[in-house]
DNA sequence: ATTAATTTTTAGACAAGGCTAAAAATTTTA
DNA sequence: TAAAATTTTTAGCCTTGTCTAAAAATTAAT
């Protein structure tokens, strides 16, 4: 087994090294709220149980077994935060701090009778995709809100990062995962947009634009 | 907050100075598989946080605050193995070792949330009280099963300790809490007890009898 | 293409929480 | 009640995972 320690790195690897080539120390040490040393130290012992290809100054990328790890982890954490939204009831804004503890504990018992329990989902609360035992994960056809064309419609799939503030502003709004959205026009000045979401037209700032993911509707 | 190793200390501590007036360094240390001295160092610094009454050679207690969290980490534990058991069917035989992980995990939220999904239950599955939130804990009306006199009857509610090989055995047998019992008679040559289970004739070794407790039936 | 700035690594320190070995206190035994 | 045995504590060491400061490598700028 891992350290908690171990599996945050490794987890945070993950999500730097999306699109890149490799992942600098820097990139994870402020990702982590630690020092460019420390990070150093643990990448060395990552490479050392094959878990990182790390090469001196030139940066990291998880190996193939740590990428399996690291999408376990990940597993575990959507499964607890689709639990802690769906069955207790805690607001989609306060789930990820409670699995981030509850990631690290083991058991694949536990896990696997958890992922039964609830029904095998496919999406958590934040309309992330939740990896499968093997470690297939789906990849999901979104779009930032930003991106999109004037006139293009789709569903809200997705926030690109779960930030409190952000879901409790949607919360507010009464926006959610699934609800239709129209994009009217875009406000020139602040890059402000006007939309239609479930037929209500509403002004989403630019700020949460580039945060909500939207899956487009084509024909 | 308080380290997995400090909330360690605390539970056993709660768990071993129950009747008696101060615990020994060295049943502790044998309770947690550690060495007299790694506790004794423990003791100081619980001491010095106002947790545990330590007395140089002369043992220790919990203090009022180290009872109170003692007892909420045990509250944890104990609403998890129900959680365990009632929601995902986890064995009652092996839900004490993922427990042990999740009784750590610090939200407040998630517990009474847990709590009010579970239904406030006030007995986990191997029939001990779950304390409540604000520290209160039910003391039982139970006796050992090999402490029972002959023609006595009563409810199987509890036993002593969870090991899984008693567990697995009470399964295998069908032997569930909630079953009444009923003492006929006690073999001399080996302690062994004949008693009617639901009804059914069997015996029961002494090991077994000095881990099952009666709630007894008067009258 | 050097120099300057930045990033990364190395070296050495520290706290937590274990351990072993030795010293001190207590308890048991004769 | 004095010696022996046991328990407990102290002292010092180790590992993990962090940090700071300094050195080394890389990257950017003039």
């Amino acid at each position: 087994m891992n350290t908690k320690s171990e599996e945050d790195y490794l987890k945070c690897l993950y999500h730097l090294q999306e699109g890149k080539s490799a992942v600098s120390t820097n990139e994870i040490a402020k990702y982590l709220s630690m020092k460019a040393s420390s990070v150093s130290d643990m990448l060395k012992k990552l490479a050392d149980k094959n878990l990182v290809n790390y090469l001196r100054y030139k940066g990291s990328t998880l190996t193939k077994k740590g990428e399996l790890i690291a999408l376990n982890i990940i597993r575990k954490h959507r499964l607890w935060e689709t639990f802690l939204v769906e069955k207790l009831g805690i607001s989609w804004s306060k789930v990820h701090f409670i699995a981030e503890q509850l990631e690290h504990v083991n058991s694949e018992e536990l896990i696997e009778k958890l992922d039964y329990f609830l029904g095998h989902p496919d999406i958590d609360p934040h309309g992330d995709p939740i990896p499968k035992k093997n470690g297939t994960i789906a990849t999901l056809n979104q779009k930032l809100l930003s991106e999109l064309n004037v006139e293009e419609k789709g569903i809200i799939t997705g926030v690109k990062k779960g930030t409190p503030s952000l879901l409790n502003y949607l919360d507010k709004q009464n926006i959610k995962l699934g609800n239709s959205i129209h994009l009217i026009s875009k406000i020139e000045f602040d890059h402000s947009l006007e939309v239609k979401i479930n037929n209500k037209k509403i002004t989403l700032s630019e700020k949460i634009c580039n945060n909500l993911l939207i899956e487009v509707s084509y024909g």
